[in-house]
DNA sequence: GTCTATACACCGATAGAC
DNA sequence: GTCTATCGGTGTATAGAC
């Protein structure tokens, strides 16, 4: 209904943002990303139809955000580097918690992360492929199984932090830097 | 304040997982899980102080299972396979979800996730040393590496499977196929 | 665009009878 | 152990004034 994009929509998708990270999607109401910008309840259903939709179009900012950084950094000197520092330290697993658990229950946002998840692994082989072919070797598995493996180590190490567990972190993240530097040196 | 271990108690957690498995944590409420087994709302609260509490519980039940079935493996012929295969196969990645967004504002059901992730840890670890050790060999990195690693990329595949992308999967999945019949054989 | 006001349903938790 | 009844609060969503 509202316009997208005008400073109300952002702001309301900004709130909805930090409730999710700090406090779930069981108190992501329109009531509370009401109070948190200022405006009244009511206004949420001026800018947003459902609630579904609120938390899909904030997916969906985040994402496009998130591939155009990415695809940024393919003209960058080190894109591997690059790429695995933001999974790595940039990645907030609470957040991502909070819509992978969203995804399993409506329909829209599923379609979103499905679409998010295989754009930013294509450009992650994109990365990975280039850099073997530029130094002229193979990686004993093929790109896509080796983009797949990181994904879910740098989601994993993450979220393990978070919780304070830390058993086996130092030895994956020391194969996947001496990978890197390798690779792409320094 | 209930009798733990008594027929309604374990109906109660057996309501709980569900309502997490299919509708996730906004809808597990005393009143869903009251009529799922078919008892009036007041009485969960007779076996349960606090929501929070019956969660937790939920958690623990499952954990404890859990941990006992891994235990279990460690003395069969192909443990490593077993291990992977309860990994890939039993889990359920929407209920895990549902738990991992849980344990972030939870203190009580945080503690559980961390003893459980890392008494696993140990016990597949102690699985892949045994193994090693057995064939006289190492793996290119650290035991505990390894199965972090694993862990992470059980998850991973899991998830994505349930979601419809499957980009990098049969690689991963391959791997370590190759890896576990090169320790196990058949 | 932004508001007041409201319909209707559901929540956790408790009092207290049987 | 299990129930009826209820308190005070919050949820989505809508009607309609300005």
């Amino acid at each position: 209904m509202g316009p997208a994009g005008s400073a109300n929509w952002h702001a309301m998708l900004d709130g909805a943002e930090d409730i999710l990270r700090e406090e779930g999607y069981a108190a992501l109401t329109s009531r509370a990303v009401a109070e948190r910008i200022g405006v009244k309840q009511r206004l949420v259903y001026y800018y947003f139809a459902t609630m579904d939709q609120l938390i899909v179009e904030t997916f969906r900012r985040l994402a496009v955000r998130e591939l155009e950084r990415m695809r940024g950094m393919l003209a960058t000197p080190r894109p591997l580097r690059e790429l695995w520092d933001v999974c790595i330290h940039t990645t907030d697993a609470r957040l991502i918690s909070e819509f992978m658990a969203l995804a399993n229950r409506s329909e829209g946002l599923r379609a979103e992360v499905i679409a998010f998840i295989e754009q930013s692994r294509a450009i992650q082989v994109e990365a990975l492929t280039a850099a073997l072919a530029a130094r002229g070797r193979g990686a004993g598995m093929a790109p896509v199984g080796l983009v797949m493996l990181a994904t879910s180590a740098a989601l994993s190490l993450t979220r393990e932090a978070e919780l304070g567990v830390t058993a086996g972190h130092a030895e994956v993240t020391g194969a996947i830097e001496a990978f890197l530097r390798e690779m792409e040196g320094e």
